[in-house]
DNA sequence: GCCTTGACGGCAA
DNA sequence: GTTGCCGCCAAGG
């Protein structure tokens, strides 16, 4: 049972990372685990490059598990994303290293039961 | 239709 | 405790 019927797995993704609350951060594997699929790390974070445009999402609040803004380059530059969850008073483990303390701003997406339709049921619309 | 790459994660040495 | 390698799922060429 493939048919979500959504577009791509990539549109899980801007969903779940749509739900980021503000000050928060999270990880491609919590993503992945929230979609189902604990092991598509790499695909969360390959869907996010591939991020057109149009989509309009918090994406500088992703991380990787270490806390290290591995996209950082690809807003231009690491310092805007830096600079952007600075504005959200995302506590910082190493500002010079990029690396946020995840350990006391990590947001579970599985902590939303608004996102529990993404665990594997169908979409909702 | 097949092979390679990729914002990563977990396990082994 | 640190460093390295392999694995997984999806999309692009």
């Amino acid at each position: 049972m493939s048919e979500e019927g959504t577009s791509t797995f990539a549109e899980r993704v801007y969903h779940v990372v749509a739900a980021i609350p503000e000050g928060r951060v999270t990880t491609y594997g919590l993503i992945g685990r929230a979609l189902g699929s604990p092991r598509s790390a790499r695909i969360v974070g390959s869907a996010l490059r591939f991020t057109p445009g149009d989509v309009d999402i918090p994406a500088h609040r992703v991380v990787n598990r270490i806390g290290f803004l591995s996209g950082g380059w690809h807003f231009g530059h690491p310092d805007v994303m830096r600079d952007r969850l600075l504005a959200e008073d995302v506590p910082f483990r190493d500002v010079d290293e990029y690396l946020v303390d995840i350990n006391a701003c990590l947001w579970d997406p599985s902590d939303d039961p608004a996102l529990d339709w993404l665990a594997g049921d169908p979409f909702p619309q």
